[in-house]
DNA sequence: AAGCACTGCAACCGCCACCAT
DNA sequence: TATGGTGGCGGTTGCAGTGCT
């Protein structure tokens, strides 16, 4: 069934005029739109309201930003859409004064050719296979990658829960400026991101070397804790990557649920916000007595005595 | 200068979900 | 419950502008 004001003869299409943009903006502006297939009667536009409502969103709103994305803007589209996938209306949130038609556009056109020369595929943010059998004998290649998939299915949002995690100043010397921001308010993932991008690089950080054991149960090509390094094919550690002054891991002892020694730029909490959903019997034990447990729709992690919870919105 | 290929982007199309009747 | 109207979304198209030969 199409809509019933778009099958109504004498229905303009194609680029809107100058007049015809001020048509709608003033109708809009004085009187609003109670129903969009009323507005072109209204307004004196042979438009339909489909058209007319596309037009005011993608161009004439007040509130539109103007002119090229900036390179915050650009990460910032690169990271949700590692999560979210094709889901440009919710990744257009993220970006005041953009508009998901323009963030597609911009994807289409620039981030996605970015990619394809840095060797990932868009589509899943991993790498090629031909970049990854480049690399495959180098076991500290610093790289991208990530699940297609972040949220299970009709999922709308992560959910953490709001203490500002903080990890014991007093249990682990090699651990300092070791605040790590945990806190996302709920359904407000753009809060997160927001502070990952903005904040001081030491909020982030654990700053010293930290050993890892990875217990992954589900050794698949598809597992993927976080984004960040690849270790082999199989077994997948990460960190975040939108950090400044970040290290490589130190050491790669062994791969496929071994120990690991990183420089442990570790937990940022984007990145452990993300994978669970294909690796849902996955637990990771830093040797500095951390834990995380993650699963299909919750997850948790025990810093010390400190334990913070969080879980999918279904 | 002309013709062609390529690119970016505005706009359209088709589908789905939701709501009212 | 079925149906129709509408809003919203992602995929796609078409065209104007640009660059290359």
């Amino acid at each position: 069934m199409g809509h019933h004001c778009c099958s109504k003869q004498r229905v303009k299409r194609g680029l809107w005029s100058p007049e015809e943009d001020d048509k709608l903006s003033t109708h809009i502006t004085n009187h609003g739109h109670v129903s969009w297939s009323s507005v072109p009667k209204l307004a004196g536009l042979q438009r339909c309201g489909k058209s007319c409502r596309l037009r005011w969103i993608n161009y004439l709103r007040p509130d539109l930003k103007r002119g090229s994305f900036t390179e915050e803007e650009e990460r910032t589209i690169v990271e949700v859409h590692r999560i979210l996938g094709n889901r440009w209306a919710q990744i257009a949130k993220h970006l005041p004064g953009r508009t998901d038609n323009e963030v597609k556009n911009f994807w289409n056109s620039c981030i996605k050719k970015k990619l394809l020369a840095q060797g990932f595929d868009p589509n899943t943010h991993n790498l090629l296979l031909s970049h990854k059998n480049k690399s495959k004998s180098k076991t500290k290649t610093k790289t991208k990658t990530a699940n297609h998939h972040r949220f299970p299915p009709n999922s709308n949002s992560l959910v953490f829960s709001d203490d500002h995690h903080q990890l014991p100043s007093d249990t682990n010397s090699e651990l300092q400026n070791n605040t790590i921001n945990f806190e996302c308010n709920t359904a407000d993932y753009n809060t997160q991101m927001h502070n990952i991008n903005n904040a001081p690089t030491t909020d982030y950080q654990f700053l010293g070397t930290s050993s890892l054991n990875i217990s992954n149960s589900v050794s698949n090509n598809d597992v993927n804790l976080c984004d960040g390094y690849i270790i082999d094919e199989n077994s997948i550690w990460s960190t975040t990557r939108s950090l400044e002054n970040f290290e490589q891991p130190t050491q790669t002892t062994q791969v496929g649920g071994a120990d690991y020694n990183y420089d442990a730029s570790l937990f940022d909490m984007l990145s452990i916000s993300y994978g669970f959903e294909d690796c849902p019997s996955t637990t990771i034990l830093p040797s500095s007595s951390s834990q995380m447990y993650g699963d299909m729709e919750q997850f948790a992690w025990c810093e010390g005595n400190n334990f913070q919870c969080g879980s999918y919105v279904l």
